[in-house]
DNA sequence: CGGAATCCCAATCGATACTG
DNA sequence: CAGTATCGATTGGGATTCCG
C-alpha cells in the first residue's frame, strides 16, 4: 500500500501546505468537511451527507470519509444496531482546520469574479 | 466552453471554495505561489522557478503559470531579447490569496505531527 | 444502511522532442 | 531561454454490485 506520503519524498517536509493540500484538495474533501462544520457539534449521517451532495458516489464519500478519519480530522461513530447507522463529525483537530478553509472559502467568494474576469483577460498593468 | 472542467456544473456556484481549491490544490499550484510570494516584489524567471522546484516538467510549470495569469494570480512579464526572458510575479490578488496559504502552510507546519500520528490509528474518545 | 470490491473511463501528469 | 505539442503511463473518480 503506497503510502500517500510513501512516495518518493522530493522535498515534502519542506513543504507540508502541498501534502494538506493534496488531502483537502482533493474533489470531495472540502465540502464534507464544510457540511460536518455547518453541522455544528450536530453529527451527520452517511446518507445525509450523500443526500446533500449531489453527484457524489458511495465509494468517493466513502473514501473521502475514511481518508478524513484516519487522519484525525473526523470522528466515526458507529451505532450497532441491525440497519447500522454510521455519524460523523468534525474532531477539533477538523475545526481548527476550518477555520482556515473558512478563510479561504471568505476569499474565494470575495475574489472568484476577479478571477472570473481575469480569465482569457491576462491584462496586468506591465 | 462551460468551465475549466467542461464537466456539468453540479453546483458550482454554490461552492466555490471547491473551485479556488482544484486551482490551489494541483500539484505544483501552491508551490509555484509559494516561490513567487517569497520572492517578494521580486519577479522570478522560469529557468529559476524550475531550478527551484526538483521534479516539475517545463510542461507542468508552463501550464501552472499560465493557469495562475489567466486567472489575474499571477504577472507575465516578457523581455522582448533574443533568448527571451519571461518574468512571473504574485498580483495583488495572488498576494491576497498568499496570506490565506500562509495560514494554511501554518496549520500544516503545526499540525502535520497531530496528522501523521492519527494515520492508522482512527482512535478517537468514542 | 454503510461500505468494500470491481471495472472502466477520463483527466492528469511526466518525459521527450520540436519551435521561436 | 521559454514554451508548445504529442504520446504514454498513472491516477482519480464514477457506476455497479455484493456483503456486514
Amino acid at each position: 500500500m503506497t503510502s500517500p506520503t510513501g512516495r518518493g519524498d522530493l522535498f515534502s517536509p519542506a513543504c507540508p501546505t502541498r501534502l494538506l493540500l493534496d488531502r483537502i484538495g482533493t474533489k470531495w474533501t472540502s465540502m464534507v468537511v464544510k457540511l460536518l462544520a455547518e453541522a455544528g457539534d450536530g453529527e451527520v449521517r452517511f446518507a445525509e451527507l450523500q443526500r446533500r451532495m449531489p453527484g457524489v458516489s458511495q465509494k468517493m464519500l466513502s473514501s473521502t470519509l475514511r481518508s478524513l478519519t484516519n487522519d484525525g480530522l473526523v470522528a466515526r461513530r458507529v451505532e450497532p444496531t441491525v440497519p447500522p447507522k454510521v455519524h460523523y463529525r468534525l474532531t477539533p483537530l477538523g475545526q481548527s482546520l476550518e477555520v482556515h478553509l473558512a478563510g479561504l472559502r471568505d476569499w474565494a467568494e470575495t475574489h472568484m469574479a476577479e478571477i472570473d474576469r481575469a480569465r482569457g483577460y491576462a491584462g496586468e498593468t506591465t
